[in-house]
DNA sequence: TTACTTGCAAACGTTTTGCACGATT
DNA sequence: AATCGTGCAAAACGTTTGCAAGTAA
């Protein structure tokens, strides 16, 4: 997804599209892995200097609101960011090179089924994430 | 597992069994929800009062390195513990009360296999937790 | 006795808030 | 023109570190 179709939907929903939100949009939508809060600042002060961090930590909390971009939780701490467009999705993530990978989590369904008859709760949200090296990383 | 058996593993770890340590460890097992570092200090010091907040965070940090605890995911951050003596297992937490209960996660493996097949990914890790309503809070 | 452990205070990095100025609609 | 968004500075927060005194082995 292109970062004008994340500036529609934020104007869509009453928020105003700038140049601080657009550097930001920018960064995260070109990202391949996941980018803490300090890394989305650094990266989008290339393409606007005057760029705020606040501004950052402000545009990431909506863009999670809209569910544009996913928390990533990982050993080091769940502070990292990485767009989400296309709902809610699997992680697979590689510890060597950092790069995020979606997967399509249907065969989760039946587990899911499972334990709610087995522990009597009624599930409402599941996450998963897998941690390997990716195929490039592998070959190195 | 009792708070006894948590100690003699540190012993045997080369660790020294304090009072401040009882406390921490005592306060952790005993408790069916993942708790936060200051939740530990504020419920270990009734046990015992002279007890720091940073020998919580050192003691936590111990008691992870043993796998005798693990790292709680939460949307509202990962700085929650809870007792893991079994291994690693995957968590079932009600968003009602907090209660956390484990699960048998057999049925996963297929699911690795086959994303690992897809992406060219060899996984080493994986990380699952279900979120939802427990019996007694259905029920309310 | 020795080495580990402790609590305190201070440092540190991250995240949030208050505010006057600036920009978008 | 009105409202929303901005960056700055400062505050708040959680966590870590240095250290001298205390304690387990």
């Amino acid at each position: 997804m292109s970062a004008e179709t994340w500036l529609t939907q934020l104007h869509e929903n009453g928020y105003r599209v700038t140049k601080a939100r657009g550097a930001v949009v920018e960064t995260v939508v070109q990202s391949k892995r996941a980018l803490t809060p300090v890394e989305v600042y650094d990266m989008a002060r290339k393409k606007y200097r005057a760029l705020g961090l606040v501004t950052v930590y402000r545009t990431l909390e909506k863009l999670e609101e809209l569910h544009l971009v996913q928390r990533v939780h990982q050993a080091a701490g769940c502070q990292a960011f990485i767009s989400a467009c296309q709902g809610h999705q699997h992680l697979l993530l590689c510890q060597n090179c950092g790069q995020a990978t979606f997967f399509e989590g249907d065969d989760v369904e039946p587990l899911i089924q499972s334990v709610a008859k087995k522990t009597g709760y009624e599930i409402r949200e599941h996450w998963l994430q897998l941690f390997g090296l990716c195929e490039s990383c592998r070959n190195n």
